[in-house]
DNA sequence: AATTTTGGTTTATATTATAAACTACTTTAT
DNA sequence: ATAAAGTAGTTTATAATATAAACCAAAATT
């Protein structure tokens, strides 16, 4: 049967995020910002989102003297995203 | 890179009425509330729109004395539907 | 020293999803 | 015959979500 879609991840914008971070260690702010085509303001929403519910960890920091914020995918980040992905199936394989 | 998901298809209601049209010829209303759990004030509304968007047809007639409505995706609605998930794997493979 | 750029956050608005309330008719029970 | 309950939906109000506009602080550029 159709099983429900953890709707924090059934957003594009998140969902972009949770794939581009399954590929890397970690990533910044600016960096997530370009491959998403985002707005800043938006990602900065996202961000906060995906990091209250434990998906990613977001750590603000400086590179010299500008604000630095770096994201890094969760153990249960990426539960949640194999879940979301294979609930996902029953939808699209056939 | 990440390709835009058409919004219409992108919620859980209206893909899992577009995934379990694919695999029939036609569909009752009250066949798609029981399959996707959905109240029928939901679906009512979600139906209206991927019909709006010319994705399904839905046909209003009688089964004896009650009303019956009947639904059926479109050539067009198969090629969003297939474009959408196309997209999507850009999304969930790798 | 004014303007622009960088790297964001906060807040307001637009959009969307969902459920509650309603309509119109039918069937069943009294 | 009529009241109560059920069927098959639609309309509308509300809650949730996504998105962008406005903003802030510091740094770099002209």
């Amino acid at each position: 049967m159709l099983k429900d879609l953890d709707p924090l991840l059934h957003s594009q914008l998140r969902l972009g995020v949770m794939s581009l971070l399954l590929g890397v260690d970690s990533a910044e702010f600016t960096w997530l910002k370009e491959k998403t085509n985002s707005t800043a303001g938006n990602l900065s929403v996202q961000l906060d989102k995906l990091s209250e519910a434990g998906y990613i960890e977001v750590v603000k920091s400086f590179s010299g003297k500008k604000p630095l914020t770096t994201c890094k995918i969760t153990k249960k980040g990426i539960k949640a995203f194999e879940d979301y992905v294979n609930n996902l199936k029953g939808y699209i394989n056939n």
